[in-house]
DNA sequence: GTAACTGCAAAATATTTGCATCCTT
DNA sequence: AAGGATGCAAATATTTTGCAGTTAC
């Protein structure tokens, strides 16, 4: 177990537990993202469905994970890069999903595009998702 | 109700019942989004939770309405502008989810920007969905 | 030792399916 | 009349909550 995965919760006052280790080490070891279901399957029966809901939501609530709304509404997750903490995260790279893999990646060098508002609307978050073939499924 | 509602119906070879009749005059009456939940009250009991599923999984299917993806994963439904007929939807406008009432629009005027992948990425369709609040709050 | 975390059971919600009946065309 | 749509019941699936036992610090 990376020594990374202990710095990563305990910079998050987060105590090490087993379950933690393993859920955060499947995020590091997985370039795409993961959804509930995915986690419990991957970890292989080894830690209850409770757990892992309460463990993405803790992720969540202290930025190191970060949830990616699809359109075929399945909820994934997938790490945040540098410090999205305390909840304030911002997402500054789009979401890509590859409609033959079925993998949603976070492309990190995209960076999410100006988007102009008619008059009135003020923007606090912008959140791009886009489908298509990925690097891999197109050769 | 305004025959608008049943030349859609029609159009897209639906029988005209009083459900989708209804359904679909909340769409057009309003200017948000509407999630599955808002649909069953706004309707008054009226009618079953089972014939809002299969209502508006119908009317997705015929690209008269398209689903919403958002952060909080709710999902909500809009209606589709012109013709998205044949469940290949496309969208060109963005999304706007208002911090303060709650509200989803849908912002035809602005179009989804042009995003530029890595090498080796195809696209299909590309959803932004913007947050931050509303021009009605705003004030 | 204390606070935090986990697992189990169970409750609360949400979604899907089958089927008999009713309505639209 | 025939096919499609609805409503009800029930089966599934998903998510949340309470609590007692366990573990990290």
């Amino acid at each position: 177990m990376h020594e990374e995965i202990k710095d990563i919760l305990k910079r998050n006052n987060l105590s090490v537990t087993g379950s933690r280790e393993k859920i955060l080490s499947l995020f590091l070891s997985k370039a795409g993202a993961l959804a509930h279901g995915d986690i419990e399957k991957k970890a292989g029966e080894k830690f209850d469905r409770v757990t892992v809901y309460r463990t993405l939501q803790t992720f969540v609530d202290k930025g190191i994970i970060h949830a990616i709304p699809t359109a075929d509404n399945s909820i994934r997750y997938a790490l945040c890069k540098d410090d999205c903490s305390g909840g304030h995260h911002h997402d500054h790279h789009i979401h890509f999903v590859c409609n033959h893999c079925g993998n949603t990646y976070c492309l990190d060098d995209v960076v999410t595009p100006e988007v102009r508002l008619p008059n009135g609307y003020t923007t606090s978050q912008i959140e791009v998702v886009v489908e298509g073939t990925c690097k891999a499924c197109n050769k």
